[in-house]
RNA sequence: GCCGAGGUGGUGGAAUGGUAUACACGAGGGACUUAAAAUCCCUUGGAGAUUUCUCCUUGCGGGUUCGAAUCCCGCCCUCGGCACCA
């Protein structure tokens, strides 16, 4: 081929990918093989009706690369693809359309498919899952009965977010400034029997076992905040004249001397009681203080109470200002005054000594408090899987037995939730009577559906073992492809996504389902990467028809420039505005890449330059793409790309050295150059080549001259000169000896094979 | 308000204590062409001298150091996350 032709490169080498099986993993146990297991994994998309946007192909060109990398250096890789395809904007499409659901899901992932296919991902789409097939929810539903076979799912009437609107019950996280987070309306609260994870339960777990990953600082931050533990008390303050006590909690029981009131929050039990004369005793100084309700206090916290301290809390000084309240200070240089016995004592001593007082005298106890709260896992929805329970009025709350398995949806024609916000499933009449799985007297399924978390908490696991009819997936396989070694996904998925999946694989940890060796925690590596922008660094959206659609790039520039444009655009993990004019760059560079083939020759013609920059350059892509580095592995690709053109031929040797490092960023393109130029096997397993380290270092320095850290000169020396040496080439050079002249040399410092520098 | 990330040419960025501005885009000039595209060559942080050269420059102000984009202190701004967490 004569130009370069991307659209028919990347058609030929896509089908070839397709019907080859190409990049198929392969479970254990191989026979013969002893490739190391590499399991990469990047988040499943929600396939929307939009079809794919250009920040998709971020998060999957990169780990690609990194898939190929790994295939070159020996590694059997795991790199699946599948659709989070359960959510809301595929029913309110329903319920506008009348178009079921399974259709409108079923039309998106074909799309989305074929738009990731002409990427020239390296997926293995055998293990293609969906979290809506029956087959696959079946097991996220056996999962659920499991969590209530073990007590951590209970129904509870709980005080929820309700969407005014969308007429469904919102999870905290869900609400942004007290209104739907979706739909932008208003959000009152309503009582509502939910199903609920015990998520708490394992918060210390959670906390711990951040100690056994490699996620970011900043990700490992946020599960830390979000979980949010903290060591306090729980004091008892009597109400006066009453048989009424107030429990509050505090992380700062050394300031409770200083105590000069109590706010309730408005949802206490005891709120409704306070009135403006009711006292509470400080059971320190038994000291008469007022009561106070106050919604700067919240009831799902600690105790739903506090001791207020204005003189060492900023809120509570805000409050007794606003009610001239006394302000007392029993805490100066981290040393107690005005407290009793425990004046003069550090205040972290004086923590613990008043709650072991207080503790005597059972007024007070040591308690651990957490931020995390259990999790809201009912949806009164359409479109997600159905509860597996029965309710019997004879015996209760019981699950499905799991030979019945999957609750299938059934097919109803009216997707709308209720006036009362119940599931449209409670329109399916004959699908709710059931036969109680205990006593055979009829009972009602359960009508509420599960939340989209529900399908995303385990996906990666059935990637091991995505057809099995009998088991979530056989435990050798689990052995043998968990943990992830490698996950990649949004900012945005960092704090939720990754607890409720990490609380959610702890369980099946603890029940036996993974097996013991692999250990509690699903994801050994996490990187984010970051968000792209639409031009002129706003976010793309369809209202400001700024949104690129990657498939027409494809069709315009070819898949392989999109690709190294979105990974030279910028640093991976950083958010980065969309420019036209970057595709231009990757092109211009692939065409040269390209038309360097013709000056391909035998052995000869490689100039000692170009041997050191191929060593170097393998240095740098190796390295680069281990820690993400995308921008500069293909900087240092275009370097010598640059070199190879000055030269008048080209040994075979370094073309295919280029054509290798090259591949996992530009596969169709070099897999062609490959067929054309090379006669023995296919570039994409062709093994990654290893770099001389002896002729990745220069031989000459460009070495520097400073006088009082400026510089004045530089010198083209041998690597390893010695100070002396240094010294008296750089002295002897015309404009040393002008700089210098007259003046005393008062210190030399001298750092090999990079500087010297005079100070006079 | 708190937490996290960041601020470098006209633009995206490189450099994590040692030549600031790699690589790319854009712009200007030139070659090829009837012309355009494509391709190639030169110039390109700013100011002043223009043959040698000098001074300034990494958000702002200090500090440490022989030497700071990089480390420390204070401030300003942008983006992301969280919302009274006792």
């Amino acid at each position: 081929m004569k130009e370069y032709n991307p659209k028919k490169i990347e058609e030929k080498w896509q089908k070839k990918w397709e019907k080859e099986n190409t990049f198929k993993a392969v479970d254990p146990p191989a026979s013969g093989s002893k490739k190391p297991k590499y399991y990469i994994l990047v988040e499943f998309p929600y396939p929307s009706g939009d079809g794919l946007h250009v920040g998709h192909p971020r998060s999957y060109v990169g780990l690609d690369i990194l898939a190929r990398k790994k295939r070159k250096e020996g590694f059997n890789v795991l790199f699946p693809m599948g659709w989070d395809s359960f959510g809301l904007p595929t029913e309110n499409y329903a319920i506008k359309t009348g178009i079921h659901p399974v259709v409108a899901t079923k039309e998106n992932i074909e799309v989305f498919k074929d738009q990731e296919k002409k990427l020239g991902l390296s997926f293995d789409w055998d293990r293609e899952i969906n979290t809506t097939d029956p087959s696959y929810y079946k097991w996220t539903q056996w999962i659920f009965i499991q969590l209530f076979k073990k007590g951590l799912a209970y129904k509870a009437k709980m005080p929820i977010n309700w969407c005014t609107s969308c007429k469904i019950g919102l999870a905290n996280e869900e609400v942004v400034n007290d209104v739907c987070e979706r739909c932008g309306s208003k959000v009152v609260e309503k009582e509502k029997e939910q199903w609920m994870l015990k998520i708490t339960e394992y918060a210390d777990r959670l906390l711990k076992d951040l100690d056994k990953v490699d996620y970011p600082e900043r990700v490992k931050a946020g599960q830390k905040e979000w979980i949010g533990r903290s060591e306090g008390a729980e004091i008892e303050f009597k109400i006066q004249d009453s048989d009424n006590s107030v429990l509050v909690f505090t992380t700062r029981s050394e300031t409770i001397f200083g105590c000069t009131y109590l706010v309730l929050s408005p949802g206490h039990p005891l709120a409704k009681d306070v009135n403006p004369k009711t006292r509470a005793i400080n059971p320190v100084n038994n000291k008469k203080i007022p009561v106070f309700v106050a919604d700067y206090v919240l009831t799902e916290y600690g105790t739903g109470a506090i001791m207020a301290v204005p003189g060492h809390d900023q809120r509570d000084l805000d409050f007794a200002k606003e009610h001239s309240l006394p302000v007392i200070e029993v805490v100066k240089k981290d040393v107690l005054v005005d407290s009793g016995n425990f004046t003069g004592m550090k205040s972290e001593k004086a923590r613990e000594e008043i709650i072991e007082w207080l503790s005597k005298k059972g007024r007070a106890k040591k308690t651990i408090n957490y931020k995390l709260r259990d999790w809201i896992f009912s949806r009164q929805r359409y479109w997600g899987e159905p509860i597996p329970m029965v309710n019997c009025k004879k015996c209760g709350w019981l699950p499905v037995p799991e030979k019945d398995l999957p609750v299938e949806l059934p097919k109803i024609k009216d997707y709308k939730p209720g006036k009362e916000g119940e599931s449209a499933l409670a329109k399916a009449k004959s699908w709710i009577g059931v036969d109680c799985p205990k006593c055979g007297f009829r009972a009602k399924r359960e009508t509420d559906v599960m939340p989209n978390w529900a399908g995303s908490n385990w996906y990666f696991l059935r990637y091991c073992d995505p057809n099995n009819k009998k088991k979530l997936a056989d435990p050798k396989k689990l052995e043998y492809w968990m943990p992830v070694d490698w996950y990649n996904g949004g900012m945005e998925h960092t704090t939720l996504h990754l607890l409720y999946s990490r609380f959610i694989f702890k369980f099946l940890w603890d029940i036996g389902v993974i097996p013991k060796p692999i250990g509690s925690e699903p994801y050994k590596k996490r990187t984010s990467h970051g968000m792209i922008l639409g031009e002129g660094g706003i976010k793309m959206s369809k209202s400001k028809g700024n949104v690129i659609n990657p498939n027409k790039i494809v069709e315009e520039y070819g898949a392989d420039v999109l690709r190294v444009y979105e990974m030279f655009m910028g640093p991976f993990e950083q958010t980065i505005p969309w420019d036209v004019k970057g595709l231009k760059g990757a092109q211009r560079f692939l065409k040269k890449v390209w038309r360097l083939k013709d000056r391909v020759g035998n052995e000869i013609g490689d100039g000692r330059d170009l041997e050191k920059t191929v060593h170097q350059t393998i240095k740098k892509v190796t390295e680069d793409i281990e820690s993400l580095k995308f921008n500069t592995a293909i900087s240092s690709l275009m370097v010598l790309v640059n070199e190879m053109e000055k030269q008048k031929e080209i040994s075979m040797n370094y073309y295919s050295v280029l054509l290798i490092l090259l591949n996992p960023f530009a596969p169709h393109t070099t897999e062609e150059l490959w067929e054309e130029l090379c006669d023995d096997g296919l570039c994409w397993n062709s093994e990654w080549p290893k770099y001389n380290p002896k002729l990745v270092k220069e031989e000459k320095v460009s070495l520097i001259i400073q006088v009082n850290g400026k510089v004045r000169d530089k010198i083209e020396t041998d690597i390893g000169l010695s100070e002396v040496k240094t010294k008296k080439i750089a002295l002897s050079s015309d404009k040393m000896i002008k700089y210098i002249k007259g003046n005393k040399i008062k210190n030399i410092i001298f750092v090999k094979d990079r500087l010297i520098n005079f100070v006079i």
